[in-house]
DNA sequence: CGAAAATTAAAACGTACGTTTGAATAATAC
DNA sequence: GTATTATTCAAACGTACGTTTTAATTTTCG
């Protein structure tokens, strides 16, 4: 009953998190049962309210134990564009590649699980139950208020607004450039097999075009 | 225990749709119990099973009977841009907008429920149940082999993979723009409150920067 | 009106879920 | 080596779920 992927590797909580992040992915939180995931575990069912308390909190540690590293790099990252600037100001595409750019290389860490996860994360934006959003917040709060003041500082000339829309634009198209694949995969037959290395200059194309379009007019359309 | 949105609105089947269509966006599909529906809805437990059979197919007619609309339109506006153009190449600001501000337009009306059912659909298209997934291809496919075969007539220059990844990526920021909303206001505080008649203007300008964006080379990034 | 069909109603069925319990085992500390 | 703590285990608990059943009621139509 246990499962290949995870047979061995690691203690059980450890085991517990790497499967549960798996089958999140794939079934969704409420399509995911605890005897699912300590089965392919190989653990006991009482393993994870033991190791984790609930099964919501599990659902946080699975988060939580990515999302600080991913951040982390993130304003690492972005640290360092500010060093080597020196107050001067910093190109928007070197902070929407330490943003997202960054997000996109653990994607494509498909042996470490970072694609899973990202898939994972991606689709956990519009997740309706409030307690999921909730600690997705906090996670962000603090990395998003620093890249938002680096993009004001670097378009000082944009109004604030704009800037804040289209970081959700940009949110939003790399999202689903990661987590919705599928979706398209089935509606258009298919993509050519030889992508993944080019879906990150690809979106970053994509990205740094949507931010430097013109400003609507809020006017007649085109 | 009726919901003043439903009671005495449309017969059983009609008012069964509507709370359900509602209840599914702000609780998902798993989240939301057969009795949640009904007892909103003011009827019986067992009308959803006599009216749908199962709760998988009252799923999938939530969908039906908006997504159905939605496509008319677009695939009627479409055939308007080519009639228009009388064998002319049409441009693709034209065909984006068939499309996307289509649904755009149908998000913004607030009453009639198409706001409710766009946020829904647009968590819906990275949603891990399979049959969702299939029966959502299903519904768009005729539309957007129409859409994409346009933008090839319209971008004959543009490599077609190059054209089907953006329109990937345009789905997924108008997605988000709609159903995700309350996930960036978590992040960044608020808004401001007069955005929602501004939205269309403000996406549509960044999906065409996307659109038109350089392609990327595939070397060293800028 | 009155028979036939469609719809609504209350109650129950079987199942799968998250969690808890209390004993058994393993690891750690003195 | 023994006492103590941490972990694993099998079993069960209570609950909520989707669905079905059977009867009552309403609607349809000749």
């Amino acid at each position: 009953m246990t499962d290949s992927l995870a047979k061995g590797h690691g203690d059980t909580r450890s085991r517990i998190l790497d499967v549960a992040e798996v089958l999140f992915m794939e079934q969704g939180f409420d399509g995911t049962s605890m005897r699912s995931i300590t089965s392919h575990a190989g653990v006991n069912l009482a393993a994870v309210n033991y190791h984790f308390g609930s099964k919501e909190q599990l659902i946080q540690e699975v988060f939580h134990r990515r999302l600080t590293e991913l951040n982390r790099i993130r304003l690492t990252r972005l640290g360092e564009l500010e060093a080597e600037a020196g107050g001067a100001s910093i190109k928007p595409s070197r902070i929407v590649d330490a943003f997202f750019g960054t997000a996109l290389r653990m994607a494509s860490d498909v042996e470490g699980g970072g694609h899973t996860f990202m898939r994972l994360l991606g689709r956990t934006y519009t997740e309706p139950q409030a307690f999921v959003r909730k600690f997705l917040a906090e996670e962000y709060a603090e990395c998003v208020e620093h890249f938002l003041a680096a993009l004001y500082r670097a378009l000082p000339e944009v109004d604030r607004n704009e800037i804040l829309w289209r970081f959700h634009f940009m949110m939003g198209a790399m999202s689903y450039a990661i987590a919705g694949t599928d979706a398209l995969q089935l509606v258009t037959g298919k993509f050519d097999d030889e992508d993944p290395s080019r879906l990150e200059s690809r979106l970053m194309s994509f990205l740094l075009g949507g931010l430097r379009a013109p400003l609507a007019d809020f006017g007649a359309a085109q």
